[in-house]
RNA sequence: GGGGCGGUAGCUCAGCCGGUCAGAGCAGUGGACUCAUAAUCCAUCGGUCGCCAGUUCAAGUCUGGUCCGCCCCA
C-alpha cells in the first residue's frame, strides 16, 4: 500500500512503429504537468512512459526492412519516441521497453502466477485477423473488399485481407472478474473518470465479459509463455504489465509498494484495456487496482478525429519550432477541457499564444521588471502600508493557488490554469489602476510607488511558481529575472504564495516573442 | 439494433439538482493610458440556446420524438 503522498502517474506506452504525433505528445504532456505539480507539492511523485515492442505488426515491418525487430525497435526508440519527450520538455523518471529484461522476465512470473492459481485454460479459437489491428474481427467488423480485394472480406479499418487463423490459445477467466469490476465501479465512482468514459465502461461490463485469449502462435516476437515455448504473450497482455513491471514487480517489493497504484492516463480509444482488462488482471493476480483511470478526448482537426493509421497528424516539431515546447503545453492543456474532445488549429493557437502568453503573462513579466530596474534600479522594493487594491491581490494569489491546486487532485488541469490565469488578469489590472509610472513622477508618493511594484512583483513571483509545471522554461527565465533563490521548479505550488521573495532583479528577455502569421 | 457524448454569440466553449441562465475568452467596434512584447485597462456590438411537441406558474436546464456529428457495444 502505498502511502497517501505517493503518486505515480502512467501513459500509454507508445506503439513503435507508429509515427509520433500531437496526440501522443498531448497525453504525454498532461501526465508531466500532472507529475510535475505533485513533485511540487512535496508528493513522491514517478512518471512513467515508454514504448510497447512485441506483435506480429512490429515482426513484419523490420523483416521488411531487412532487420531484427528489436533493432527496429531500438532505431524507432531512438530516433522518434525519445526525441518526442526532449521536444515536448518531458521529464519523466523512468521509460520502460517492453523488451526490458526487467519487463519480460516479470510479465512470465505474472502469466505464472495466473496459471498456478487457475485463472488460465487452454482453448481454441478460430477467427479472423487483421494484422493491422493485432486482433481478431468479429464478422459485423468486415466488410466485403473492393479493387484489388474484390471478393474477399477486410477488415473495415484498414481495408485489408484478414486472414482466418485457427490457432490453440490460453485464456484468461476474465469472465470470472464482472462481478468484482462492477462492484469497484461503483465504490469508486472516480475509477474511471472522466463521467462519459465511466458510463462507457459500465454498460460494457454490464452486457457480459468474455475470456480473453491471452496467447499467439503463429509468431514469436513476444515474451514467451513460460510453461509453453511455441506460444508468445498477446500484445496488450503484455503491455499492460509495463506499469507493474517498471516500478519493481516480482523483484523490488519495496519500490512495487512505494509506488503502485497508478493514475493511468490514456486515450479514450484504449480505455477498455485500462478499465476493464487490466483490472481484472491484478485481481486475478491479487494485486491493487489502480488509483485511477482518466480517458481523455481525441484531438480534432478540422472537424476530424487525428488517426494513426491515416495521415491527419501533425508532428509535435511543426509546432514546438514556431511556439516553442512551452507554448506546446499551454496551448493544449489550457484550450482542451481535460478529457473531452478538442479543436486544434493553427489560428487558434496562434491566437492564444499571442493574446494569452505573450500580452497577457509575458508582456504582464515584461513591465514590473522593467519598472523596478528603471525606477527602483532593479532593487526588490518592499511594500509599506497596504491599500485595499494590494490586500486584494495578495487574495487572488492565495486563491489561485488554493484553486488550481484542488483543480489538479480532480485532474482538471484547464482548470487549474484558468484558476492561475485570473492572477495574471487581476495583476495587469491592478498596474493600470495604480499607475507606478505616474507616481514615479512625484518624489512624495515614492512610498505608494514601492509598494505598488513590491505588490505586483510578489504576484509575479506567485504566477512563476503556479505555471512552472506548464511553462518550465518561461518560468525558470522569469525566476531568474526576479532574482529568486533557488529554482522555481522547487518552490512549493500548494503554497505558491509564500514564496522568498529576492533582492534584485535582472532584465528579462521577451518570454514569449511575437510570432510572426505564417501560412 | 442497443447505448454514450455533443449540437448555446463570427470562433472555441461555461451553464450542477428547472425560476437575473442567456454567459466567458478570443475576434470586431468605441474610448482611456503609456511602465511594457503596437502591449494594458474600460465600455460595447453580437445568440429565437439544432428542430417539433409535451410536463410546469416557469425549460438551453425535465419528458417524448426528430435531424446532424462523433464514439462504444452487438
Amino acid at each position: 500500500m502505498a502511502d497517501a503522498s505517493s503518486f505515480y502517474i502512467t501513459t500509454p506506452i507508445f506503439y513503435v512503429n507508429d509515427v509520433p504525433h500531437i496526440g501522443h505528445a498531448y497525453t504525454e504532456v498532461a501526465a508531466d504537468v500532472l507529475a510535475r505539480w505533485h513533485r511540487q507539492a512535496g508528493d513522491d511523485t514517478w512518471m512513467l512512459t515508454g514504448t510497447d515492442e512485441h506483435g506480429q505488426k512490429i515482426l513484419r515491418t523490420a523483416t521488411a526492412n531487412g532487420v531484427t525487430p528489436k533493432e527496429w525497435a531500438d532505431k524507432l526508440v531512438a530516433e522518434a519516441w525519445q526525441p518526442l519527450l526532449a521536444t515536448i520538455d518531458v521529464r519523466n523518471d523512468d521509460f520502460i521497453r517492453t523488451t526490458d529484461e526487467r519487463h519480460e522476465r516479470n510479465v512470465q512470473k505474472f502469466l505464472q502466477k495466473l496459471y498456478d492459481d487457475g485463472h488460465i485454460y487452454t482453448g481454441e479459437y478460430e477467427g479472423y485477423y487483421c494484422v493491422g489491428c493485432e486482433e481478431y474481427k468479429q464478422q459485423s467488423e468486415l466488410v466485403e473488399g473492393t479493387g484489388e480485394y474484390e471478393g474477399q472480406l477486410v477488415c473495415a479499418v484498414h481495408s485489408k485481407p484478414v486472414e482466418l487463423l485457427h490457432e490453440k490459445n490460453y485464456f484468461f477467466r476474465m469472465s470470472a472478474f464482472a462481478d468484482r469490476l462492477l462492484a469497484l465501479y461503483e465504490e469508486r465512482p472516480d475509477f474511471v473518470q472522466p463521467e462519459s468514459a465511466r458510463n462507457e465502461v459500465l454498460s460494457f461490463v454490464r452486457s457480459g465479459l468474455a475470456d480473453l485469449s491471452i496467447s499467439r502462435s503463429t509468431f514469436d516476437w513476444g515474451v514467451e509463455v513460460p510453461w509453453d515455448e511455441s506460444h508468445v504473450v498477446y500484445v496488450w497482455f503484455d503491455a499492460l504489465l509495463n506499469y507493474i513491471t517498471a516500478v519493481g514487480y516480482g523483484q523490488d517489493e519495496a519500490e512495487f509498494a512505494r509506488r503502485w497504484p497508478a493514475q493511468h492516463l490514456v486515450g479514450k480509444d484504449i480505455l477498455r484495456f485500462h478499465a476493464v482488462i487490466w483490472p481484472a488482471m491484478l485481481m486475478a493476480a491479487g494485486l491493487e487496482v489502480p488509483r485511477g483511470v482518466f480517458g481523455h478526448g481525441w484531438l480534432l482537426v478540422g472537424g476530424e478525429k487525428m488517426s494513426k493509421s491515416k495521415l491527419t497528424g501533425i508532428a509535435p516539431e511543426q509546432i514546438t519550432e514556431t511556439f516553442g515546447s512551452d507554448a506546446f503545453r499551454y496551448y493544449f492543456l489550457s484550450a482542451i477541457h481535460f478529457g473531452q474532445d478538442g479543436s486544434f488549429s493553427w489560428e487558434d493557437l496562434a491566437a492564444r499564444y499571442q493574446a494569452e502568453l505573450a500580452n497577457g503573462f509575458g508582456n504582464l513579466a515584461s513591465r514590473v521588471v522593467a519598472m523596478i530596474i528603471r525606477y527602483c534600479d532593479g532593487f526588490v522594493p518592499s511594500a509599506a502600508e497596504r491599500s485595499a487594491a494590494d490586500h486584494e491581490i495578495a487574495a487572488v494569489e492565495r486563491r489561485a493557488t488554493d484553486a488550481s491546486w484542488s483543480a489538479i487532485g480532480r485532474l482538471a488541469i484547464h482548470e487549474a490554469i484558468s484558476s492561475t490565469w485570473e492572477l495574471v488578469d487581476a495583476l495587469n489590472g491592478y498596474l493600470t489602476v495604480e499607475e507606478p509610472w505616474t507616481l514615479a513622477k512625484d518624489p512624495h508618493q515614492r512610498a505608494r510607488l514601492e509598494t505598488v511594484l513590491a505588490t505586483a512583483y510578489h504576484g509575479l513571483g506567485t504566477l512563476a511558481v503556479l505555471l512552472s509545471p506548464v511553462l518550465p522554461q518561461a518560468t525558470a527565465k522569469l525566476w531568474t529575472a526576479l532574482g529568486a533563490s533557488g529554482a522555481v521548479h522547487e518552490q512549493r505550488i500548494d503554497r505558491a504564495h509564500e514564496w522568498s521573495v529576492g533582492e534584485r532583479v535582472t532584465p528579462l528577455e521577451a518570454l514569449f516573442p511575437r510570432v510572426e502569421v505564417s501560412a
